[in-house]
DNA sequence: GATTCTTCC
DNA sequence: CATATGGAAGAATCT
């Protein structure tokens, strides 16, 4: 006899996401739908031994039902991202288990079970209808019956004529007819308004039908008489809306949802993907995993294979091949070089997916006339391209004169965007990830360090084509994913944008006075042989100051001092340390003087010189757009975002940056205290907006509030105090980070911490919320979507489930300010654009922007610039931008 | 390559 | 009981 099983998978992996605990696997993603989708699939095969299966999922957001409602279903809270992302999973799964799924544009999963249903009806086959929605109960017939889930997915009530029968008192078929009068406050069915499920009953008891409710309205009483007269037209429409719909074109049918059982090395592949070790236990699958050599991420058992892909190495006289209407439909693009800085790195090659075939230029052929063609397409700002790292691909082909622009989609920034904590980000990685076929490691291809090389043309032909191959393979899944995400505006409008203007900025460079700083550097040169000097003498020896390991054996063991802090190694000897014992000796304060005017020298007068172009006199520094997990930039090459200002001695560093043009100014613009006014915004606490709105100074602010006195009283302790607190909150505070901060008691900071949140009541709340979202959902996001996943915060580790907290508290902080000040300047370099201004746009210190500025443009920019980073996004609060100008970035202050 | 220390926001 | 404020890059030493 046969048996067929139908199972609503949407409302079935709603039940199961809501009923199972959060559960993530190795990659963040949630798991616990499709672990209780497991269990019970599992369940069901074992119990009711079904000779065929069929899971249908609803299609789109729109069905025929929205043709004649539109609010169908309106007002419905979206589907939660946790659970979006596991519909994929669940699917592979299903296909694991040999289980056959389907979804249909325009109808819902209860219309493709309707009509299958009754396929089987007609064929005498006997039904089992797996749901959690009670419209179901219309399909049970003596051969269907329906299995509602209850508390859980585990436990189902099932449903036959009878048992309706008992607890409605209905027929099936009144199902339809009990939802047309109270209707459904999920699907935003009107019904009667008035009639609850108690009165329908009553009603359809006496009258049997809508139809005949609305015929006999005249003999209701009262106010019900006047409901249902009124509602007419509505107890209509929610009967069809209700009414499952049993004629459905499908091309499906008993044939192809045969159930023959599941093939256990697929299955046990796909549960070990998946992380769920128990059940591949409790099916005894520990060994049945067929191969080894496939590796652990292998998907479906088989694993991806090598792709086969054809290779065209084009030389200089056939490289005219590729003509522009060919290379209208490349697919995907490779641009290869040799070196960490693209400033400075040399172009190795460039692979085109093109239909099956990847051509491959090497640096040269791509330099040679009959590549034209080819530098024109990348050239194009009209011609998309599929790449990876197109940042760094434009910089090296801009050294080597030629453009690259039509930035379509980067898969190095997508997976960033995707998963920034990352590391895994290089394209071998990624093909693993993707399930895709393997590319090699580069290390593995080229070797690395001293070691590095270009290898045979033909090796390296093979691995530039299996990289552009993979990102050909691997930027719809990205692109998939972000929808998913809701990161596609994120990806498109900020990020990608934002991509090219760095580029340009880069290109920019800011000039640099050598002649500066060369003096600068001769005048710390003797300050640091008179130091040193000073400090042998002290010592009564000669030893190496830049070794803390020597340093330590002379402080320590031939001087006696303290010990106060020890490393994994020796004697701590860092500033903290040293401060800490400078009333002892001498000898500490100028140790620590050396320490200062050696970091200058050997970072930021060497460093920097090392770094200025010979033909341009200036320095061009990396922006690092897929770094910081936070979202910020990172710069290299050299760093321009830790350049010397709190010291004096140091700050002077900054006369050395000047304009590029003669007559012209550094102009600089930066935000204040956005941090903490996002964190205002965020957290929604009253006090601190309030303080933001005032326009006090914050930390005064934060100090009368939390000493409780007028600012007349603040004195300059208790503003440092809560300016330290403040920090703190923005950070993830703890009493002892504070406590060591301030160098007082743990006590003592723990009570001001206390007070702190008894006055700011809506920032302890945001702390507590952002925390146990964290825990919910794994990670967390700042205002425009971007996410961290904090796979630690569940760790049983305390060390790394605090760090874990402490990042889901800062990260939406610090994340969102970054988020802003990306607004700013990807509205910044369309206004400069737009206005034909000549200004430039140079550098980004996190909340900084830094321009040179003709004379004739001052006045403009001095309104502009704070205004685009002020206007770059509306917050609760106001954001305000600082701006200052001068003759070099010193002055600019 | 890891460790220590310093610089910035 | 131990814990010990977020995010980065670079220079130097030492293994």
């Amino acid at each position: 006899m046969d048996k067929w099983i139908l199972i609503d998978g949407s409302s079935i992996a709603f039940r199961a996401f809501f009923a199972m605990p959060t559960l993530t696997n190795a990659a963040g993603i949630h798991t616990n739908a499709v672990y209780g989708f497991a269990t019970m699939l599992l369940k069901l095969i074992e119990e009711e031994k079904p000779t065929h299966m069929l899971v249908a999922f609803d299609a789109g957001k729109v069905t025929f039902r929205h043709e004649g409602y539109e609010d169908y279903k309106g007002g419905r809270e979206k589907t939660p991202p946790e659970l979006s992302e596991q519909f994929p999973l669940i699917k592979e799964l299903l296909d694991a288990l040999g289980v056959a799924h389907y979804e249909l544009e325009n109808y819902e999963a209860d219309d493709i079970i309707g009509t299958l249903s009754r396929m089987a009806e007609e064929a005498g086959k006997e039904t089992l209808i797996v749901t959690g929605d009670k419209d179901m109960l219309q399909l049970v017939s003596d051969r269907v019956t329906v299995a509602i889930t209850r508390k859980g997915i585990s436990e189902v009530e099932r449903f036959t004529p009878e048992a309706i029968r008992e607890k409605y008192g209905l027929t099936p078929l009144q199902i339809i007819d009990l939802k047309g009068l109270m209707g459904d406050a999920s699907d935003n069915i009107p019904g009667i308004p008035g009639v609850g499920e108690k009165t329908a009953l009553k009603l359809l008891h006496e009258y049997g039908s809508v139809e005949n409710v609305l015929a006999n309205a005249a003999a209701l009483k009262g106010k019900m008489r006047e409901k249902v007269e009124q509602h007419r037209e509505d107890a209509l429409m929610s009967k069809r809306l209700a009414t499952i719909y049993r004629e459905v074109p499908l091309d499906r049918g008993e044939a192809e949802i045969a159930y023959n059982g599941y093939d256990r090395p697929t299955l046990a592949a796909a549960l070990r993907k998946l992380g769920f070790r128990s059940l591949i236990e409790r099916l005894g699958l520990d060994h049945a995993e067929a191969g080894s050599g496939a590796g652990a991420d292998a998907a479906g058992g088989a694993g991806p294979e090598a792709a086969e892909l054809r290779i065209v190495r084009q030389t200089p006289e056939t490289a005219a091949e590729l003509a522009a209407d060919k290379l209208a439909e490349a697919e995907a693009v490779l641009i290869e070089s040799a070196g960490e800085n693209p400033h400075q790195a040399s172009l190795i090659g460039v692979a085109i997916v093109i239909g099956d075939t990847v051509h491959v230029l090497t640096g040269d052929v791509l330099k040679s006339e009959g590549a034209a063609a080819v530098r024109d397409w990348l050239a194009d700002p009209e011609r998309p391209k599929t790449g990876y790292d197109l940042h760094k691909a434009a910089l090296v082909l801009g050294w080597e004169g030629m453009e690259l622009n039509g930035f379509g989609f980067d898969v190095l920034l997508a997976a960033y965007l995707l998963d920034p904590t990352g590391g895994n980000d290089a394209l071998s990685s990624l093909a693993a990830k993707y399930n895709q076929p393997p590319v090699k490691p580069d290390d593995a291809v080229y070797g690395k360090g001293a070691k590095f090389a270009v290898p045979d043309e033909e090796t390296l032909a093979g691995h530039l084509a299996s990289k552009a191959d993979a990102i050909r393979r691997i930027a719809p899944l990205q692109q998939q994913e972000l929808e998913r995400l809701g990161m596609h505006r994120l990806y498109y409008e900020l990020e990608q944008p934002l991509s090219r203007v760095l580029c340009k900025m880069e290109r920019q460079g800011i000039a640099v006075d050598a002649e500066a700083l060369e003096e600068n550097g001769r005048e710390l040169e003797r300050q640091i042989a008179d130091t040193i000097a000073a400090i042998y003498r002290l010592a009564g020896t000669e030893f190496n100051l830049n070794s803390p390991k020597q340093l330590g054996e002379i402080l320590f063991e031939k001087l006696g001092l303290p010990v106060k802090k020890k490393t994994k190694t020796g004697y701590s000897t860092d500033a903290e340390v040293l401060e800490a014992l400078e009333p002892y000796h001498e000898i500490i304060g100028l140790i620590l003087h050396y320490r200062q005017i050696s970091k200058l020298q050997s970072t930021y007068i060497e460093g920097l010189l090392k770094e200025i172009r010979k033909e341009t006199g200036k320095v061009h520094t990396y922006y690092r757009q897929t770094i910081a997990a936070t979202g910020r930039l990172s710069s290299q090459f050299p760093n321009l975002q830790n350049i010397p200002i709190r010291i004096e001695e140091g700050r002077r560093i900054r006369k050395a940056f000047v304009p590029s043009e003669p007559g012209w100014y550094i102009l600089a613009a930066d935000y204040s205290q956005i941090e903490l006014r996002v964190l205002a915004h965020i957290s929604g606490d009253e006090r601190l907006k309030e303080a933001f709105l005032s326009g006090m100074d914050i930390h005064t602010k934060t100090a009368m509030d939390v000493f409780g006195v007028p600012a007349d009283q603040v004195d300059a302790n208790m503003r440092r105090q809560a300016k330290a607190v403040n920090f703190g909150i923005v950070y993830g505070i703890s009493d002892f980070g504070l406590a060591t901060n301030l160098k007082i008691a743990r006590k003592e900071a723990a009570a001001f911490i206390e007070q702190y949140f008894a006055v700011f009541r809506g920032v302890r709340q945001y702390m507590d919320d952002i925390v146990a979202k964290a825990r919910q959902d794994g990670y967390v996001t700042t205002l425009l979507e971007r996410r961290r996943y904090l796979p630690e915060i569940n760790a049983s580790n305390y060390n790394l489930r605090s760090f874990a907290e402490r990042t889901a508290m800062n990260t939406p902080i610090q994340g969102t300010a970054a988020d802003i000040i990306k607004l700013a300047m990807v509205k910044m370099d369309a206004e400069l654009r737009d206005r034909g201004l000549r200004s430039r746009m140079l550098l980004q210190v996190h909340d900084e922007l830094v321009f040179e500025v003709p004379e004739d443009e001052l006045e403009t920019m001095k309104e502009l610039v704070p205004s685009v980073m002020e206007n770059a996004i509306e917050l609760d609060v106001p954001l305000k931008a600082e701006v200052s100008y001068g003759k070099n970035w010193y002055e600019a202050k």
